[in-house]
DNA sequence: CTAACGATTCGCT
DNA sequence: GCGAATCGTTAGT
């Protein structure tokens, strides 16, 4: 067990935390059983100055309360009425910063991560969880998990030796926010590329 | 109370 | 590539 320390998750720089997950291992515990994957997408979203946040611009209500928590609990909702979509909290209290997790690669339990998600071991690893969606039904996480510590035993991160470079990454702005206007096209999205040839 | 809207995914063309 | 599915949250009447 080699849990990041809330000083992980307390860095003030969000896109810095975004581009340092690559390569840690999201890891959910559920009714006692284990799953988790590697962190191959992610994107960051700051509350001080950025419209696609939800917490832009001070904006405060019942479901983003847990943005304004101190980094390193969970932040969950339901998007499309269908999806729940899981967020890290990051900075310090009052600073309402999360980095959303977009794209895990499977690496432990990965038999009950395939049952999860209802599919044949004739999708590939790379594509089970290659989407904010679908990897928290792979991991069995939900809306319910939101304000969750991540230094619990519900769903937390561990840290690796692996070491993404910056080549190895592709920088993009970020997925289905284009009501965010100028704030649109700010590169905060990273992509490990070619996660399955690397390991 | 009502209505509009998603930080998406899947299936069909 | 396009459109439907689907419902909690949000803001406004």
């Amino acid at each position: 067990m080699n849990k990041l320390p809330l000083s992980f998750y307390q860095n003030p720089d969000v896109v810095d935390v975004a581009r340092s997950l690559l390569g840690k291992i999201l890891m959910t515990q559920i009714d006692g059983v284990i799953s988790g994957g590697y962190i191959v997408e992610t994107e960051a979203y700051c509350g001080r100055n950025d419209k696609a946040c939800h917490a832009y611009n001070g904006k405060r209500t019942k479901r983003n309360e847990v943005m304004y928590a101190e980094g390193g609990k969970a932040y969950v909702y339901l998007c499309y009425g269908i999806h729940s979509l899981f967020n890290v909290v990051t900075n310090v209290e009052g600073l309402a910063d999360a980095v959303l997790i977009r794209g895990v690669y499977p690496c432990v339990n990965v038999e009950e991560i395939y049952a999860r998600r209802g599919t044949t071991r004739k999708v590939k690893k790379a594509k089970l969880l290659d989407g904010p969606g679908k990897l928290t039904v792979g991991l069995g996480i939900e809306t319910n998990h939101s304000a969750e510590n991540l230094l619990g035993d519900s769903v937390w991160i561990e840290n690796t030796n692996v070491k993404i470079k910056n080549e190895q990454m592709l920088i993009t702005p970020r997925i289905g926010i284009d009501y965010a206007e100028e704030d649109a096209l700010l590169p905060w999205r990273f992509v490990v590329k070619d996660f399955d040839g690397l390991y």
